[in-house]
DNA sequence: GTTCTAGAAC
DNA sequence: GTTCTAGAAC
């Protein structure tokens, strides 16, 4: 999948390489050291961090009172084919209104329509209103903050709604801007216009997406979010009108769905019944969609590339029109309301990212594929990756594949990563067990697990090896007494192959059970020197069964055994012993250059 | 990998 | 009674 580069020959790389044999070793590490740039480009993180949008939505900022509509949301009666909803563009005040000029705005703003003061709540048959008829609000994405070029995603955007106009029975799907002047809205219109689309099932709005109900009389049962890749509130524009107007059971209940978005898929969210956009404005579902970004000053910039724009543009509608047409179905299919939302939250689950990777909330654990992801591939939690050159054929689920997907997608998981390199990925454990606890990811393609790995990769594992010396060794900088010892899980939890970097103390509140325990301090944690030696000289490495995660628990230091986790602990803390002579050899643990471990 | 929790251990 | 483990669920 991932084929090795050439490596750029790098002339800096002060580290020691405790474990070389020879002069060619470490040559052959220090050039291996592939790397962004010395310690100064490094760790804390925050390089591609999203800066928050400049841009304010100016209708959340405005003084409207609260207008009490009973909720019509998940109404499923729809199907007139409604003429009191033509294609709306009309110039219209967006600045502040209050409940008195409601119903000059519903009637300015549907130029016409039947004059109807009251258009919102009144139906225009026994049966059926314009509120009845499911539909999709939605901003157009990428073409704001993210810069994207406007002729081109107009053309995207009729190209998709040409599509799915077809698929969504007698939905609609309404393309909202805020301001009047949009060009997006005049350009979709021209176009659409030239394409015959059926302008009752698709038309534009000028109006705050989030009051498109009491502002502008505009039933949409969901709404399409600009949202940023961690999903979360702020920045500005469409996402951050959306996440205030809908309150913190937006976030809540987004959480519940997924950590983060890639560009180009979409989550579909119901919205809780507490949120005011439920209740004011009749929304039962929010579809958060992450487009391509353009903008250089913004991280993971497409810059020009507009052919992999355009596409993950395409693939961002696509995610939404798909995630609106499972919302359809949902309601369509099961008549209890409560089966509805409960089915909805299985079937839309999504998340591109695993929980796991995120530094918020860690009850949020829930797994899945986008939208897109998901009709493209077969259901389930496991992903197809059986080996195959049959080494190996073990089933991962998605929650072991994040390490995977971040070494094969480095650019993608920016937030995370403190370094890349084609060979490596630097990251910390999300669940660090001692004060320094990083991972180095091998990033080829293949590698799952140490028993996957052979001669060939043994410069790769230098390479590793190298690139956790130096991240110890710029530790040692900040806190000389610490050690660290460097290795691999006999077995591991997570797929691709990783070096664990960890620091001696073990003083982590993550660290809970036998099992974090005896994954480090026994012979199933394989020290990379070793590895490296029995790589080199016989081709594989000594791997130890699961057993030993069950022994008994003894101080790594002293080797005193300890009943239960809370008292090795607490006697870890404490214990100065000099570390036993198997870890003093060969350069095993790491301590500052100058100290002398067999004395301590 | 983590979280949750029943029941074992103390 | 509380603490802690370990297995199931995710």
């Amino acid at each position: 999948m991932l084929q090795k580069k050439e490596l750029p020959k790098l002339s800096e790389g002060f580290f020691r390489i405790m474990f070389c044999q020879s002069e060619s070793d470490v040559q052959a590490a220090i050039n291996t050291y592939s790397v962004l740039g010395p310690l100064d480009t490094l760790p804390n993180g925050s390089f591609g961090q999203r800066k928050p949008d400049t841009k304010v939505q100016l209708g959340i900022m405005k003084f409207l009172k609260k207008v009490d509509v009973p909720p019509n949301a998940g109404s499923t009666s729809g199907s007139v084919q409604d003429s009191a909803f033509p294609q709306v563009s009309k110039e219209r005040d967006t600045s502040c209104k209050g409940p008195d000029n409601l119903s000059s705005l519903s009637t300015t703003a549907y130029k016409g329509v039947k004059e109807s003061e009251d258009l919102p709540k009144h139906s225009i048959g026994p049966d059926v209103s314009p509120d009845s008829i499911p539909t999709l609000a939605f901003p157009s994405i990428s073409t704001a903050d993210f810069q994207f070029n406007i002729e081109k995603a107009s053309d995207v955007i009729v190209e998709k709604v040409e599509e799915y106009v077809k698929k969504v029975g007698n939905a609609r799907l309404v393309l909202v801007d805020l301001s009047h002047g949009s060009k997006i809205l005049s350009l979709v219109r021209a176009k659409a216009a030239q394409r015959n689309i059926d302008n009752k099932k698709f038309f534009t709005f000028v109006g705050d997406i989030t009051r498109l109900y009491s502002q502008g009389g505009l039933r949409c049962n969901v709404i399409a979010n600009a949202a940023n890749w961690r999903l979360k509130p702020g920045g500005g524009g469409v996402n951050a009108a959306i996440f205030s107007a809908a309150g913190p059971a937006l976030e809540v209940a987004t959480k519940e769905q997924a950590a983060s978005l890639l560009p180009g898929h979409a989550v579909v969210v119901p919205l809780p019944s507490n949120s005011p956009l439920y209740n004011r404005e009749g929304v039962s579902h929010i579809i958060h969609v992450l487009g391509p970004n353009m903008n250089p000053q913004r991280s993971n910039c497409l810059k020009d590339d507009y052919v992999k724009g355009c596409k993950v543009l395409r693939d961002a509608y696509t995610s939404l029109f798909d995630g609106f047409l499972s919302v359809l179905r949902n309601q369509a299919n099961v008549t209890s309301k409560n089966l509805v939302s409960e089915k909805s939250m299985k079937d839309t689950s999504c998340g591109d990212l695993k929980n796991h990777l995120e530094n918020g909330d860690q009850k949020t654990k829930r797994d899945g594929d986008s939208v897109s992801e998901r009709s493209k591939k077969s259901k389930g939690s496991h992903d197809d990756n059986s080996k195959i050159d049959g080494s190996t054929s073990k089933s991962w689920t998605t929650w072991a594949q994040a390490l995977y997907h971040i070494a094969m997608h480095p650019e993608k998981h920016k937030n995370v990563l403190l370094e890349v390199s084609d060979d490596v990925a630097v990251l910390n454990d999300l669940y660090p067990k001692a004060k320094k606890h990083l991972l180095i990811l091998a990033r080829y393609g293949g590698l799952d697990r140490l028993a996957d790995v052979q001669q060939e990769h043994l410069h790769l594992l230098t390479t590793m090896h190298s690139v956790g010396l130096r991240w110890a060794e710029k530790f040692l900088q900040e806190d000389s007494s610490m050690i660290f010892r460097l290795g691999y899980h006999s077995v591991p939890s997570m797929r691709q192959l990783h070096l664990h970097v960890i620091s001696q103390d073990f003083n982590s509140n993550h660290l809970k059970n036998k099992k974090h325990w005896n994954s480090f301090n026994t012979a199933f944690f394989r020290d990379s020197v070793d590895v490296i030696e029995e790589i080199r000289n016989h081709g594989k490495a000594t791997l130890k069964d699961e057993s030993y995660l069950s022994m008994e628990l003894r101080c790594h230091r002293c080797r005193s055994a300890h009943p239960n986790i809370p008292r090795l602990k607490s006697h870890i803390s404490n214990c100065q012993s000099p570390f036993p002579p198997s870890l003093l050899e060969n350069g095993r643990l790491v301590p500052r250059q100058d100290e002398n471990l067999s004395n301590s």
